[in-house]
DNA sequence: ACCTGAACACCGTTCAAGT
DNA sequence: ACCTGAACACCGTTCAAGT
C-alpha cells in the first residue's frame, strides 16, 4: 500500500509487540513472519531487516515477557523467601497470561537482557541472605527451573491457539484429564486425581518452590 | 513404489519410531508428518490412518522417551531418596540422548501410558516412605516438575538440528555463553559464570533433585 | 539502510479415488 | 481399512530490484 522508503518506519520493539498481540489473540501456531509483518503492515521479508531469523524475534519476545514482571519487590525488606515467592507468583501469572508462551520459554537458551536482569537480582537477594556464591549460583538455577518447568507444565494443558483461560477453568480441565485415567491400572493415580487437580493452581506452584527455598513443611 | 493394498503394512509403533530416528538424525525441526513418511515409505497423508494429527504423533513419541528408562528400580531396597536420584538420572540421560526431545516433552500434557506408569511409581514409593496420599500427590508433582524443567533447561542450550553432545561440551558451550555476559551491569552473573557453567550437569542436577526431596544441605 | 515482489523449497491437512 | 495422487492454504528464507 505505502510508499517505500528509505526511513525506518519500524523498531525491533514495534515487531516483539506485533508478535506477542498475535501470540495473545491467535495462539502460538499463528505466529509466523509472515502474520507479524502482516499485523506491522510490512512484507514478510523486510522482517528481516530487523532480526536475522524467525527464532531471534522469538527469543525476545520471551525476554520482553519477562520483563513484564517488575524486580522492585526483590529489594524490599521482607524477608528473602518473601520476596522471591512475589516474584515468582509474578512471572507465573504474567506468563500464563499469555499461553503458548511457556513453550517457548523452554525452548531456547534465556540470555536476554531481562533474563539476565532478574539472574543478576536473585543473586543480589541471595548474597543478601548469606549464602555464598557457589551456593547462591545454584540455588538461583534450582530457583529458575523450578519457576520455569511449573509454569510450562501447567501451560501444556490449555489448548495454546484459545485466550488464556482462568484458574478455575485449569483446574476444571485438569479434573476431566484425571477422569479418564483407569483406576485398576493406575489406582495411585486415579486416587490423588483431585488432590492432582486441585494442585495446578497457585497453592502447589508455591508449595513446591518452598521446597526448593529449603522450608520443608512435611516429614522427609 | 510399492503397490497399494488394504492390508495394514504398518503400526503406530513404526511411526513413532520413525520419528525418532528422524529426531536423532536430523534434528527437531525435521520431524514432519512427510518425512516421516517417508522413512517408512508411505504417503504423508497415509500417516492419518494411524494418528489423528501430527501432535498426536508428537505425544506418542514423548510417550514412548519416557518409556525408555526402566522402573524397576523404583521397586528396589535402597533408601527411598536414592531410589528417586536414580531413576531421575535415567530419565534425564535418556531425554538429553534426544536433543530436541526436550521442548517436546513441556509442549503437551503428558497423558500417556507410559507417563502414568510414570506416576503411579513415584506415588508407590512416597507412599511406602510414609507420606500422605496428599503429600505425596504434591510431592510427586513438584519432583517432575523439577526433573523435566532442569531436562528441558539443559536441552534448550544445544543446537536441535545437530547429535546430542556429551556433558562435557555441553559445560563449554555454556561456558561460552556466560562468557559474553557483560561483568559491568551483570557482576554477580559474570562472577558466578564458571560455577554456572560447570553446574549444568549431574551435580547440580542432584542439587536441586535433593532440594526438591528435602534434603537441604546448606543454611536456609 | 530499508523496503518491495517474486520465487524456492518446504509444511499439515483434506479430498476423491483406488484396492 | 488402508493406501494413493493431487490439491489447498500455508510456512521461513533468499534474491534481485527499487528508493
Amino acid at each position: 500500500m505505502g510508499k517505500p522508503g528509505p526511513k525506518r518506519t519500524l523498531s525491533e520493539d514495534a515487531i516483539v509487540a506485533a508478535a506477542l498481540e498475535v501470540l495473545d489473540e491467535r495462539g502460538a501456531d499463528a505466529v509466523s513472519v509472515r502474520s507479524i509483518a502482516a499485523r506491522v503492515g510490512i512484507a514478510p521479508n523486510a522482517v528481516y531487516t530487523y532480526f536475522p531469523d524467525k527464532a531471534a524475534v522469538l527469543r525476545a519476545v520471551v525476554d520482553r515477557l519477562i520483563g513484564e514482571q517488575s524486580l522492585a519487590v526483590l529489594a524490599g525488606d521482607e524477608p528473602w523467601q518473601d520476596r522471591i515467592r512475589t516474584v515468582a507468583l509474578g512471572l507465573r501469572s504474567s506468563l500464563l497470561r499469555h499461553p503458548g508462551a511457556a513453550t517457548l520459554l523452554m525452548s531456547a537458551p534465556m540470555d536476554g537482557p531481562r533474563a539476565l536482569e532478574f539472574g543478576e537480582r536473585l543473586l543480589d537477594v541471595l548474597s543478601e541472605a548469606g549464602f555464598t556464591p557457589e551456593d547462591a549460583a545454584r540455588l538461583s538455577y534450582a530457583l529458575i527451573v523450578y519457576i520455569l518447568g511449573a509454569i510450562a507444565l501447567e501451560a501444556a494443558e490449555v489448548d495454546p491457539s484459545r485466550p488464556a483461560p482462568p484458574e478455575e477453568e485449569r483446574i476444571a480441565l485438569r479434573r476431566n484429564g484425571f477422569a479418564k485415567v483407569p483406576a485398576d491400572t493406575f489406582p495411585r493415580t486415579a486416587a490423588a486425581a483431585e488432590v492432582m487437580a486441585r494442585y495446578v493452581s497457585t497453592e502447589q506452584f508455591l508449595w513446591g518452590l518452598d521446597r526448593v527455598l529449603g522450608r520443608a513443611t512435611i516429614p522427609s
